[in-house]
Formats: C-alpha cells, sequence, structure tokens
DNA sequence: AGTGGCATTGACAGCGTTGTCATCACAATT
DNA sequence: AATTGTGATGACAACGCTGTCAATGCCACT
C-alpha cells in the first residue's frame, strides 16, 4: 500500500487539511505544527499522489514540451534543462512531438490540453509562432512559455503577453559577422535558417547590419535560403560556392547547415579553412565532432530549458518574484562566439 | 467548462457507467448503446480526463522513458518513437533523465513511481541493467520494458523476465567486421563501447567471432576500452594509430565514437578512407553528416521505440496477442549495414 | 405460463487530494 | 468581565472517473 495524507495526518495527531496546507506551504500553520508534519511525512517516506493532485485542485504538477523536432540536439538539450527544474519543484515533463506540415497541429494540442491538464506549455519555435496553437493554449487559459519566438506582435494577437525567452540573435550574428570581416574576409555568404522560425530573419539582420556598419553592401547573391539542415548547408554550399566571386567565408544560421556546408566544400576538394572558412550557430554537440571543429555561437540551451520551466511554474513560496519577461522584453541570453578550427584568416 | 462524462451520458441517454464503458472497449454492451454513446462523445468533443481516471482505475495513460543520455540522439529517436505510439492510444510519454553517475537513482526512480502513477516504464541501456533499479520497479509491480539490456541475467534477479527488445549485437558486428575483411582488411581495430551497457560486449563477441571465422585470432593491441563518446574515439584511435602495425581499419562501436576517431585521424593527415577505413553503429544523424560520412550499422531506434510503448501498453483490445519478449528472447529487431565514404579497400 | 440464466444497464461508493466554510482557542480591545 | 478579532484547525464536499454489485430486461427452455 502506497502511504497516503491520511496516513500521515494520523501519525502527526493532526487533520488531513492540515497536512495538506504543510506540504502546499500555505499560511495559517503554526511552526511547531509544520515541523511536526513534515517529520512524519519524512518518516513515512510520503509523496503526495499528482492525480489525486490535480483532479481535486487546480495544479497538475506538469509541464509539457511540445516541439516540431527542429533539431534533434537541441531540443534534446532544452529538455534536459527543463527536466532538471521539474525535478527541483517535484514536476514531471511530458513531451509532444508534434508537425507543423501535415498532421492537425491545432487539435493535437487541443487533445493535450483536455485529456492532460498540465500547468504550462513550452513552446519552441516554430510552433510558438502559431496562431492557432496560441489561441487554443490561450482559450484554454494554460500558461506558456515561447522559446525564441518571433520579434514583433501585434496586440490583439492570442499569447502576445506570453513571457518569452531568447538570446539577441542579431547582436549575436553581428559579433560572429565582424569577427568574420576581422579575419579579412569580406565576401562572406549567408545561408538563412527556416522561414517560420522567428530566429532567422534575425541572424539575417544581424549578419547585413554587420556589413553594413563595416561599409560593405550585403549582396543578395551571397545570401542563400535554407531550413536549418544538413541538407540545406549542402545546397546552399553549392549554389555560394558557384558564384562569380566565391566566397571566402560562409555563415550558416545553424551548425546542421555548416555541417552541409562542410560537407559540400570537403566533397569539392577545398580545404577548410584554407580556402573556405565556415562557421555555424548553436554550438551543438555536432560543431565539436566535425573535422573541423566549428567556430559557432555557443547557446546555453540547457539553461534556456530549465529557465523555461521556471517561469512556468512560478516563483518558489519564499522566493523574489521576477517581473515577467514577456514578447517586447524577453528574458534576455547570453552567448559566446567560439572560435574552433573551421575558420581562419582570409586566403591572399 | 470542459466537458465532463456526465455531459456524454446525459446527451445520449445512458448512466455514466455506460459511457465508461464504451469509452475503455468493454464488453457488454449493446452495439446500438455502443454507437450512440460514441456519436455523443464525439459531438460533445468529449475527452476523458486522464487525472480522474488514473485516480480511479488503475490505468494512468502515462508512460515513463527513463534515460541517462548515452547519445543525445538515440535517446531523442527513441522518444519520437515511443511518443508516436503512445499519442495512437491516447498515452503520454514522460521524461526522466537520471544519471547512473553521482545523484541517487534509486531514490529518483521510487519518487518517479510513488508520485506519479505510471503505468509502464521503457528503460535503456545501461538503465534496464540496474539490479537497484530493477528491484525498486518490481517492487511497485510497475510493468516495464527494456532497451537493449544485457544478454545473461540469473532467474532469480528482479526484473529478469521483463520484456525486452534488442537488435542481434553479435551479429551486426560480426556482419560489419566481415565486410571489413571483404574489403580485404586484416589489421582491424575495434573500440568498445561503455562497458556498463550489455550492447558493448556483445559487439566485441562479433567482432571476434568474425575474424576468427576468418581464421584470425583477434588481437587484443587491436581492441581498446572505450564508452560511446567522441572522446573515447579520439583517445581510442590515438591509442590503436601508435600500434607497431597501424591498423588499416577501425570499427567503432558507435557513431559517436566514430566521429572521434575521424576527427583524429584527419588530425593525424590521415586520410580517411584511402589510409584508414573508419565505421560507426547506429546510423544516428550524425554518421551522414560527416566527411567522410560514416559506413555504420543503422538500427531503426525509431522503431524500437515504438514498440518499447506498445509492449507496455499492451495489445489493443481486440487484437491479436503476441507473445511477450522476454530477456532469453526479445523482439529481435532488423539492422541493416550502411556503407558509406568512411570505408574503401585496404590500401596496398 | 413459469423459471432460470445471461447479457445489459445503472446506483453508488470510493480513489487521494484540495477548496470551502465552520469551529475553536486565544489575545486584544472595550 | 464581556466582546471582538484573528490565527489555527478540522469536517466535509467535491474533483471526474472506474469498480462492485445489484437490478433489470430478454430469451430459451421446461
Amino acid at each position: 500500500m502506497r502511504t497516503t495524507i491520511t496516513d500521515v495526518a494520523h501519525h502527526a495527531g493532526v487533520s488531513i487539511k492540515t497536512v495538506s496546507r504543510v506540504l502546499n506551504e500555505e499560511p495559517n500553520v503554526t511552526q511547531k505544527t509544520r515541523e511536526r508534519v513534515k517529520a512524519s511525512a519524512k518518516e513515512l517516506r510520503y509523496q503526495p499522489n499528482l492525480s489525486a493532485r490535480s483532479l481535486a485542485g487546480s495544479k497538475s504538477y506538469l509541464l509539457a514540451l511540445v516541439y516540431d523536432n527542429p533539431s534533434v540536439e537541441y531540443i534534446a538539450q532544452l529538455q534536459l534543462g527543463a527536466s532538471a527544474a521539474c525535478r527541483e519543484r517535484g514536476y514531471h515533463l511530458v513531451v509532444e512531438p508534434v508537425s507543423t506540415q501535415g498532421g492537425d497541429l491545432t487539435a493535437d494540442m487541443e487533445l493535450l490540453l483536455e485529456r492532460l491538464p498540465v500547468d504550462g506549455v513550452i513552446l519552441t519555435s516554430p510552433i510558438c509562432d502559431s496562431r492557432r496553437v496560441l489561441s487554443v493554449l490561450d482559450a484554454a487559459g494554460t500558461p506558456m512559455v515561447k522559446v525564441s519566438p518571433r520579434m514583433h506582435y501585434a496586440k490583439d494577437v492570442p499569447g502576445a503577453n506570453a513571457p518569452s525567452l531568447r538570446l539577441d540573435d542579431v547582436a549575436a550574428a553581428h559579433d560572429m559577422t565582424s569577427y568574420l570581416l576581422s579575419l579579412g574576409h569580406r565576401d562572406i555568404g549567408f545561408i538563412r535558417g527556416a522561414s517560420n522560425h522567428g530566429s532567422a530573419p534575425l541572424r539575417e539582420q544581424g549578419y547585413r547590419a554587420a556589413l553594413t556598419d563595416f561599409g560593405i553592401t550585403p549582396n543578395p547573391d551571397y545570401m542563400v535560403d535554407g531550413d536549418y539542415t544538413f541538407q540545406a548547408g549542402r545546397s546552399g554550399a553549392q549554389a555560394l560556392m558557384s558564384r562569380k566571386n566565391r566566397p571566402t567565408a560562409i555563415f550558416a544560421s545553424s551548425d546542421d547547415i555548416a555541417a552541409g556546408v562542410l560537407s559540400k566544400a570537403l566533397e569539392k576538394g577545398l580545404r577548410v579553412p584554407e580556402d573556405i572558412s565556415v562557421c555555424g550557430f548553436d554550438d551543438t554537440a555536432l560543431a565539436s565532432m566535425l573535422s573541423p571543429a566549428l567556430t559557432t555561437v555557443r547557446q546555453p540551451i540547457q539553461d534556456m530549458g530549465r529557465q523555461a520551466a521556471r517561469l512556468l511554474m512560478g516563483p518558489h513560496p519564499g522566493e523574489p518574484v521576477h517581473p515577467l519577461p514577456s514578447n517586447d522584453s524577453p528574458l534576455q541570453i547570453t552567448y559566446d562566439i567560439v572560435v574552433r578550427g573551421s575558420t581562419c584568416r582570409r586566403p591572399e
């Protein structure tokens, strides 16, 4: 038999309601009672039953991570962080892979919400920008947090004021581009991320700004579309390398793209970085595993997952309450430029 | 207001118990009633509340995936499959990353089981071989399925008869080694997987057997320890390449290891595959992203996740019941040797 | 027509917790 | 001393569903 709250109450000589109060850190319990109950709970190794809690109360102690598999590694890291944060507070993380392509995204979300009363949803890009998903969540009153959403929202869009977090993609891309410029590169190719991701245009913007700041007019011939995948990297590189003036460096919007670029460049007999520098974005495990290892932008993805979960769980009773980050002022995440072997000074 | 079972019962003109019976595919309901109830449920877009179900009944419609992060990619794929299978049947997947290193594994598991009454647990290697974890699960009576566990168990070990699935690591490694032999290689290095994973000795066994079958005595100098990581690949390669007769091929027990081997080989100025062939195991996304792309053993990891979840959910009412795979006769998963650019004929 | 048996249905009591509200004890106020 | 207020506590219902068991209806067989 599981130990129930009744057992604890009996053991501590109080009512179950008092036990409940203690466990939920509610006020109006004497310090003495509080301690006695806690001792009993510990001794009996009592663990509250989440189903019962959820049914009776308003909290379910369940968070959902909804994702569409942009990069396996990215999600895995986010999940690791979120899960760790959940454990700290007795929550659990339910994963919900969905597809923005086929399938009915909205229906999937509704199903989730109606079946499983989760306390909050972590939305990753590009789902965090889906009007329909946001409106379903809004309608259900489910708290959410958006990870790397688009920048600008109309005020009346559902979920417009949900807290969000992202790193400063513009600044990061600016920094990376500036780094390439500082190496002497002038003809810098750029491969965009997926257009349905908020980060894609921001990274492009940073790239463009850096060039402009340096006095170079961004050349459309040096920018190609992509979708954050290895394949996009290969075809993007193919396109860029067939330009009249082959770029001496390529800034890929993700590590997966950069891996594709590397692959194509090597296939064409180019040496990286001697003939062409390549850099990525994210610093996933892949970046270190490639030869040469990728110069890239480090995102603390795991941290972001942890932060996202914490935002949903709210401040621990007793902790200071931070103002909620919003779309307009998202929780800013730090980044670093990580220099590895895939970039070097421009060849003469 | 959410629609409840009472709403459906009212709408269909039956008792809530009958609705419950219909929804759970229980017998002893007339076809007519069954259809009427289903129609009502559909019309009202009714979704059963999982917390209530779990509290009242014995099922929670929740499965847990417990893992210790051997390879991010591997887990992500497994998770994708398991999650898909869950969705088919109205289940949800809770993820529980745990650490076999620090932390208290047993305590983590107990916590999980006592808080969240999951219907089953998917245990990945090496956790599926932890006596303590198995005994906790056994004691709680929680169904489990082991993915790639060790081969041999004493009969009295807890969880000894839990269903398990794995591919035939021995045969796969045998095939891969034979393939290298067929390319003319005779001095074939081998980098082991992590010793706490059941698959590691099996793959080694296959490697040895293939050599022996070919009339070659396995040379201990050509076998080095590893732990399925990139780093292990680098140091393993370092060790192997400093042998008197440098092997002309290296069989790495995982793609991550192989990536490390590649990295070290290229760093040393060796050409792959011209100077040295390299192959891996798993066929994770990484394998295709490397240059050259890895020859490797394809495991249908996503399928395995799907199968694992299905085993836990039991046969769909009405489906034929397959005998449960056990440790002695696990569900066999098919594999393929995928030949890519990292292997070639032995240099003269 | 009477009887037994079986398939179908429903009434009702929980499952373990939280929310609401009443009660109580004790201190502060008049 | 009587009154009021406030903090601490507990009794009880409710959350939405399933399990148990009793009741009902229907049919086949004497």
